[in-house]
RNA sequence: GGGCAGAUAGCUCAGGUGGUCCAGAGCGCUUGCCUUACAAGCAAGAGGUCGGGAGUUCGACUCUCCCUCUGCCCA
């Protein structure tokens, strides 16, 4: 490839565009699972079709993607399955509104025309967020992208169906569930959110049959029509012996009995609860515990029904109000009184949920939960953190099964028939059914109008990515022998039990495996306040103008940056201009790492290309340092990226490429180039090369297109040569070098205790002031000697080492591990300040020196602590000491100066 | 009501398995600098009784218990 110029500033824009075309026409995220190659792979969370990205989308494919390139490049034959979601009830309302603006309903339209319909609207909007991902990088195999309403997922689900239906692990019942008036359908438990609401609490009295009244607490008089019963707790003293009476249920005028049963609670309103069980779920199994009849008395549109008589036809709440007014009028309203509660609302709809007795579809879950537990209680699975083991255990122990038939259109078909008889059977076609049955092939059978919940197709994920039963038939396929059970699934922990916990059932069912090892849980993204970003917040801002605006590198790297493992992450986000503010974290790395990259090209230019780096014993001080920092960094982000320690792998190289990297050894090189000769800085320029190109392939998994840019902008690469499908980074043992971390972590001590005596002084950076050092031991003072350029340099100054002559009285003083550094003063300068700081330090240093002495001083401490640590504690009190004799003796001499002075 | 997580610098947060970074980072703030890659930068600096209380220990930001407050999940 030509070698181009070298930018002055990154532009992201057209970098990302070009790269991101570059690496899918050289196909480098297609798997290939007969390679041979050790395995690794990762289902992609499938995103709803109706979605759009948010930052929650953006920091879960970035950590997927980390781990994905980053495996990519140790070697492995890395497979990342991406996909997307029909989204059932989210991608109806969709489509109902759009018709709705059209002044149609999906009924006028039919049900196979309303179904054209969202496939048109599938194919125009569906995916966007697909789109969106490529904006960020993200290396999946885009060929592999699966939705789940395509036919070979769909063949699955419906096998998967009969399967578990002949098992007997599907069932019909009549049974209380959530339902939604609006949607004119059946909700799962996990789709109703629950909001604090105040409404009234009214306390109705029931006539007793023989006479009195029992004052009955509710929030719902408008079900009374459907009350069966009347329940106290049997123990309950107040009411005791009513029980086995019957009341009159007000404006019903029926009789019904009281009934005692444990759940009542007796603190809870007037400790008698009226016993409606088609309409709530407690009552429901009350009423079956007692064998109560079921009566219901609304409508599947939430309006009251002829039970109501003169409040038939009602809607539930304008009913309600109905209901009190008339009870009020009849002095049966003994008072009502405001009460907060919680109460459940249509996760995608957003009316109150209405519990209500239908016939619906359910999974038996008991069978499956009990393996699927155990998977994650022994450890074949883990979770990141590992505190959700807990509420997995908790929600698996307490399973309840799971409803899954929807009355909806968009989704899988119910896979019954219904013969006229009324018996039914699953199967693949009208055909079987009637042979299951052993009905003459011209009697009609007719399917159930229902679908199937989204999660009955995205609980087979990890089955239907790879193909399984993809024409109803084919159990094994190249991509299950190889990639399940994938090695990682990232996912919100809002949908543990939505969807990871039904993953692992349903592998474990039908596949005997588990469908991954391990399981980390995003943070969930909240703003500055706290709260969840949502559109209607106005605090969710579109990803796309804020990766356009810093860069898709800059927001990964922030994201990753500001997310803790198991912890939420705080983003300040500017609701007026929709920005992120915090993205500058990631922008000026990028900008950062730019520029240490355009450094070396620089000096690359100016000192050509070298044949080789330089030898080990040419290697000076800084660079043997670095080069060791180097590869401490390499084994510390590793070990990050496999704890899932995420934001310690990108604290890791944000801190070693700025603060050591940049501020310390691409300092020094300057300096030391200074002093090459042309061939030799050619050389040095080399080895800081082969350490930079070591920092891009680190920073790569979550960087990929500033490294990659960086990569083929610093040295002449063949056609088809990427840094994405590279070797990873990786350090010889022999690099790590702790005594030249030592000498040059006293190099940087100096420096730094130099550099402040100079800010004290407020001297302009050219001015180059002589510091006269004294060094605490012959070590150091041969450190000290051959580093002297070094010191001159980067303090900057002009260095003298003393060896037993007095410095001069007029001076500053440092010391840094009992070197001693004394920069001299000019005769106007007024040293008062100069006895200030240095009684300040003296005290600070006292204090310490009696925290140490304190614990060397004390017997049990030197009898108990370890050896180690009962040594430092006296290299501590050595240290404090001399530096306190030094500083007692500088402050002396220039108490003595001030004193002099004012005497003469 | 039950369970879980958290409370560290003005803000956002790091600090697996008690004593090494005498408590750190980024942002913000103060001071001086457009020093031959970077002002999206460089150098220096101020700022914290590590929520409160008790306990275990030679020693607790780190472990145990209680309290206060915040968030999440479940009922």
């Amino acid at each position: 490839m030509e070698r181009r110029d070298f930018p002055a500033s990154y532009i992201p824009t057209e970098v990302e565009k070009r790269w991101y075309a570059e690496w899918l026409r050289s196909d480098l995220f297609r798997a290939h699972p007969e390679s041979g190659r050790p395995p690794y792979s990762i289902l992609m969370p499938p995103p709803n079709v109706t979605g759009m990205l948010h930052f929650g989308h953006v920091l879960n494919i970035t950590l997927q993607d980390i781990y994905i390139r980053w495996h990519r490049m140790l070697g492995y034959e890395v497979c990342w399955f991406p996909g997307i979601d029909h989204a059932g009830i989210a991608t109806q309302v969709k489509v109902e509104q759009q018709l709705a603006a059209e002044g149609l309903s999906r009924h006028q339209l039919g049900r196979e025309r309303f179904l054209e319909r969202v496939w048109q609207w599938k194919e125009r909007y569906g995916g966007i967020i697909l789109e969106q991902m490529r904006a960020l990088g993200i290396s999946c195999d885009w060929s592999r992208t699966l939705f789940t309403m395509d036919e070979s997922a769909s063949n699955a689900v419906r096998e998967v169906f009969i399967r578990l239906y002949d098992e007997g692990l599907i069932y019909r019942g009549k049974r209380i569930i959530n339902w939604s008036p609006r949607l004119q359908s059946a909700l799962s438990d996990e789709e109703v959110v629950y909001r604090p609401v105040t409404e009234e609490l009214f306390v109705v009295r029931y006539q007793l049959e023989e006479g009195g009244f029992l004052p009955i607490a509710t929030v719902r008089p408008e079900t009374m029509f459907a009350d069966v019963a009347v329940a106290v707790h049997p123990e309950d003293e107040r009411y005791r012996r009513f029980i086995g009476a019957r009341v009159r249920v007000p404006l019903a005028e029926r009789l019904v009995p009281v009934i005692a049963d444990d759940a009542v609670d007796p603190t809870f309103g007037t400790g008698v609860l009226k016993v409606t069980p088609a309409h709530d779920p407690l009552d429901f199994e009350i009423g079956q515990r007692h064998g109560l009849p079921l009566l219901v008395c609304l409508t599947p549109e939430g309006r009251l029904n002829e039970l109501a008589g003169e409040f038939a036809g009602l809607e539930r709440f304008e009913a309600r109000r109905r209901v009190a007014q008339r009870l009020q009028e009849l002095g049966l309203l003994e008072r009502r009184e405001p009460y907060t509660h919680n109460v459940g609302f249509s996760e995608r709809s957003g009316e109150p949920v209405e519990p209500y007795v239908s016939d619906q579809w359910f999974v038996r879950m008991k069978p499956l939960a009990e393996p699927a537990l155990q998977a994650v209680l022994d450890g074949r699975i883990r979770f990141y953190p590992e505190h959700w083991v807990k509420t997995y255990e908790h929600w698996m122990q307490n399973i309840r099964d799971w409803c899954i038939s929807r009355q909806l259109w968009w989704g899988h078909r119910i896979p019954v028939y219904y013969a006229p008889d009324g018996r039914y059977t699953a199967a693949r076609s009208p055909e079987e059914a009637r042979k299951r049955l052993g009905l003459d092939p011209t009697v009609p059978v007719e399917q159930d109008p229902d679908v199937l919940d989204t999660w009955f197709s995205s609980w087979l994920w990890p089955l239907t990515t790879m193909r399984w039963l993809a024409d109803g038939v084919t159990e094994e396929t190249p991509e299950l022998r190889v990639f399940l059970p994938t090695n990682l699934l990232v996912t919100a922990p809002e949908i543990l039990f939505f969807w990871v916990a039904r993953m692992i059932m349903a592998t474990l069912k039908f596949r005997g495996t588990i469908p991954f090892r391990d399981v980390y849980f995003t943070s969930v993204i909240r703003d500055g306040y706290g709260r969840k970003l949502s559109k209607s917040l106005g605090n969710s801002p579109d990803p796309l103008p804020i990766i356009a605006k810093y860069g898709a590198d800059a927001v990964r790297f922030t994201m990753i940056y500001l997310s803790p493992l198991g912890q939420d992450v705080r983003m300040h986000i500017d609701e007026r201009t929709q920005d992120i503010p915090s993205m500058e974290i990631g922008r000026n790395f990028a900008n950062k790492l730019w520029n240490a990259g355009r450094f070396l090209w620089l000096k690359q230019r100016q000192y050509g290309e070298a044949d080789r780096a330089p030898a080990e014993e040419e290697l000076s001080l800084p660079e043997r340092w670095i080069r060791s920092r180097f590869a401490a960094t390499v084994r510390a982000a590793e070990t990050a990226l496999r704890t899932y320690h995420v934001n310690d792998y990108a604290r890791i190289l944000h801190s070693f490429v700025w603060s050591e990297f940049c501020d310390w050894y691409l300092e020094a090189l300057k300096v030391l180039l200074q002093r090459s000769s042309t061939e030799e800085a050619a050389r040095r320029c080399r080895f800081a090369l082969e350490l930079y190109d070591g920092v891009l392939r680190l920073l790569h998994p979550v960087m990929p297109f500033i490294t990659e840019e960086l990569w083929h902008l610093l040295w002449q690469r063949t056609e088809g040569e990427f840094l994405c499908t590279s070797a990873a980074a990786s350090a010889p043992a022999q690099w790590r070098q702790p005594e030249a971390e030592e000498a040059f972590a006293t190099l940087q001590g100096i420096i730094e205790e130099a550099r402040r005596l100079r800010a004290l002084l407020g001297l302009p950076p050219q001015e180059r002031p002589h510091l006269l050092l004294r060094p605490s031991e012959e070590s150091i003072r041969q450190l000290l000697l051959s580093h002297t350029w070094l010191l001159e340099a980067l303090t900057p100054c002009r260095l003298q080492l003393l060896a037993d002559h007095a410095p001069p009285a007029r001076s500053l003083t440092g010391v840094f591990r009992g070197t001693e550094l004394f920069l001299p003063l000019s005769a106007e300068y007024d040293v008062t300040a100069e006895i200030e700081r240095l009684q300040r330090e003296i005290a600070r240093l006292e204090k310490l020196l009696q925290e140490t002495q304190a614990k060397l001083h004390n017997a049990a401490f030197l009898q108990r602590a370890p050896k180690e640590v009962v040594e430092r504690e006296r290299e501590k009190e050595q240290s404090f000491q001399t530096s306190l004799a030094t500083l007692r003796e500088r402050l002396a001499v220039l108490n003595t100066l001030v004193t002099g002075g004012s005497n003469a």
